[in-house]
DNA sequence: TTGACAAGTGAACGATCGTTCACTATACTT
DNA sequence: AAGTATAGTGAACGATCGTTCACTTGTCAA
């Protein structure tokens, strides 16, 4: 099989897997790739798991490795985009496996106010946030202080835990009464329309 | 079946999907959900339709839907975190699907430089481009312009393209010879350790 | 206590699954 | 031109698929 071919039907099952949210049986791989023997299909898929693009599970039913759902990371904006030569050779990373260690603890927010510009946060970014993750100096958690919820630096000073916003214009809060680390902030994301 | 039984195969399924990469056969449920019929996993896969999870695609087998493997989008900063009993109800969203609209013209790029910091781009994130999209002024590009690569804000300036950084500290660009936009960034991504 | 509904059992069904067989067609090398 | 991999064909295999049957068990309200 020529290499071009190879590449265009691994297009046409990150199609497939987008779309279906599964990978395509052996049938279905006929009708996709146009052939009509699930023989030429069987050739395909072992080749497939050479390049470690798919699994068997024990039963041979297949699981996408790297040809997962989301985006090839190319390089750095300096260097520039990669020929289109090139870009076939790039992984291919989920945003979600990339950023959500801990499925069951992590959540997101919509960030409200501008307490944390400074540290890149704008209002309407969305955070993602573990639950119940043991804060270090200098982490941005959100937290219940005093009744209100807030996403600050995490800061120790002089033993005592305080919430250090990264805007010139807020101060330093020191808690009154109860400070609770609702969660760690581990991403942020923002997207433009 | 109770609501916390249901709630808890729904954890069940989700684990199972993001661990495999797909959703389990009827039978892996029964041994899934420690029931020994298929008849009791056909009712609750009919739950599932009702609340929207999965769907069923012309030959019976499932599709993931509300089940795939995002986070929870929960509310704002200021609101804070729902209570337990709400999270529950909340939308799982995919970040896959969420940010990236055109898979296969997508690409993830880490951010070299600092000349976005004021747009809340710093060093090190990752920016999602799209490449081919024709960009509106004010969009932040990456472009090649007198073979260098660079990402700027794309403005028009007496009819004529200029690339304008969000740091005071860098000059507007000017392209004396060529401009080419490889791609409009559509995604801000930062990822903590 | 009884009735009604929900949940689980166990067996059967045809359809499709992935695998494997022997064979043919195409492409490329020497 | 002959030889050799590579790619595709077509048919068969047992296993598992999702569906459906009649039936039993569990749960809660009247």
């Amino acid at each position: 099989m020529s290499k071009e071919t190879f590449q265009k039907r691994i297009t046409q099952l990150r199609t497939f897997l987008s779309e279906q949210g599964r990978l395509p049986s052996y049938s279905e791989m006929c009708e996709l790739f146009k052939v009509k023997s699930k023989q030429a299909v069987a050739r395909v898929v072992d080749k497939l798991i050479e390049h470690n693009l798919v699994e068997k599970d024990s039963a041979g039913r297949l699981i996408p490795k790297g040809i997962k759902g989301g985006a090839r990371l190319v390089g750095t904006v300096q260097a520039g985009f990669p020929s289109a030569a090139e870009e076939e050779l790039c992984d291919i990373m989920s945003l979600d496996d990339f950023l959500i260690t801990n499925h069951v603890a992590s959540f997101l927010l919509k960030v409200s106010g501008d307490s944390m510009i400074e540290a890149g946060i704008q209002p309407d970014d969305l955070v993602l946030l573990e639950r119940g993750k043991q804060p270090s100096k200098g982490d941005i958690v959100v937290a219940e202080v005093d009744h209100e919820w807030t996403m600050k630096y995490y800061e120790k000073v002089g033993g005592k835990t305080v919430l250090k916003p990264a805007n010139k214009n807020y101060p330093t809060i020191v808690p009154k009464e109860e400070l609770v680390v609702a969660g760690v902030v581990t991403a942020v994301i923002r997207k433009y329309h």
